[in-house]
DNA sequence: AGCCGGGAAAACATCGGATGTCTGAACCCA
DNA sequence: TGGGTTCAGACATCCGATGTTTTCCCGGCT
């Protein structure tokens, strides 16, 4: 095993011990470094990938933390999974998004608030209104596709479950789906869907509300089967 | 953004722009941190954490490859969040998996082969010999729990789905739940329960298959219930 | 001709130190 | 007492040196 193996597993266990808790100010690097048995570099190499998993938070100047350690910050970084494995085919995640989604769907239509349904309904109402302008604002109407959704898998009660549903219908795939669906005055399509899941919700039918947003995924999936492959390159460009 | 995750994402850009595929060996270190504008230790950093993430496989003295990007792979380092949010509560995260695993069950029953009906078989019929046995050997029992469940998540046909579970239904949680499960006696129930699970594949019925499983996932969700909290009694609180 | 072992070279692994930069808080002055 | 300033702490980055492992070539042997 690497050091930096040696680090990450070290962190790892003194969490699941006890050692340290959510939110605690880890020792500074040199005093962790000893007490790891490991030089300064080698355990930065090993933060630095903690870093990246998303269980400790670095900040310069200040110390490093554990992280809260939920469900979605710790699934944030499976979106590289998104990214790679969708390169070819999005059928397979997609088809897990939809497991997914329908799941969170059913679960919400019992446990969902009143202010969420509240808030739901009038991010559809705002999507209508912009779709009724004429330049419309396609970035916005994405926005407000995402917290739609995002509402629903958030009162389904289970952080997992949201830290999947974030990861697998997260900006990228959206993104890249986007140019197909809105192409094909499509929206209204998807509109309509929205507001017969969230009428299903309101009525807290749980298998209605399954099956709505099945529908709606099922609709989104084949519009992403027309199209062959889009390749396209967006550059998050790194700076200087 | 840090000249770390500068790298990380310089690295998963020039892969999905198609720089560098998989099986692809990465230049050398030192022309890697040159080609990115930053140093050797800096890159290093970042190696480190995509060689976690599972992106890349460094080998000493040989040089740093691109993994074959395939999801489970990809999805494994997920581990980590079974073992932290499964901490306290591991109802959400069997949850997921029950979901995930139905879906598998529901899917392999009409792709599965019949060499692997077969061979899920020859596991069963070990597995009885060996509950048979006196001294039950429970750590082969488990391991053949693990490969049957693989069996059918493979012949879903979905390797995104198979990373998931995978990662959701891998030792650590079945490690935790196995004291509470063989102390009751319920490896016959657990076997029985199995078998119902192959003798739906068998007949290539979906439902089926999907209802024997998660009559099986249902059974061990009730056993994890019934003990409260199972605090491990570690006491090395090292406070240095 | 084919096989095998040794050694050189390449490449990563690890380390220690030096310097830059940012943050937070104590401190000083009005 | 309030506000600005300074200072110590901590991470970020880079550099150079040395150890370790693997690969691959080359010479010798069968």
């Amino acid at each position: 095993m690497s050091r930096t193996d040696e680090v990450v597993n070290g962190i790892k266990r003194m969490i699941l011990e006890g050692t340290f808790k959510p939110g605690d100010r880890l020792p500074i690097e040199k005093d962790l470094a000893e007490s790891l048995g490991v030089s300064r570099g080698s355990l930065r190499e090993g933060m630095s990938a903690l870093s990246i998993l998303g269980i400790v938070n670095i900040r310069q100047g200040d110390g490093t933390y554990i992280t809260n350690l939920d469900a979605p910050q710790l699934l944030a970084p499976m979106g590289f999974v998104v990214d790679f494995q969708g390169q070819g085919d999005p059928r397979h995640i997609h088809t897990v998004r939809r497991l997914l989604e329908c799941e969170a769907a059913r679960l919400a239509a019992t446990r969902i608030t009143d202010e969420a349904l509240a808030q739901a309904g009038e991010l559809l109402d705002e999507a209508a209104r912009i779709a009724g302008r004429s330049p419309q604002d396609h970035e916005r109407i994405m926005e407000i596709d995402i917290a739609f959704h995002r509402i629903i898998a958030v009162h389904a009660d289970n952080p997992v479950l949201v830290g999947l549903i974030e990861a697998f219908a997260g900006r990228t795939l959206r993104g890249r789906l986007w140019r197909s669906l809105h192409e094909e005055g499509a929206d209204r399509r998807t509109h309509d869907e929205h507001v017969a899941i969230l009428k299903a919700l309101v009525a807290r039918d749980p298998e209605r509300a399954r099956t709505r947003m099945a529908n709606h995924l099922i609709g989104v999936e084949e519009s992403l089967q027309e199209l062959p492959d889009d390749a396209d390159t967006n550059g998050e460009a790194a700076g200087p």
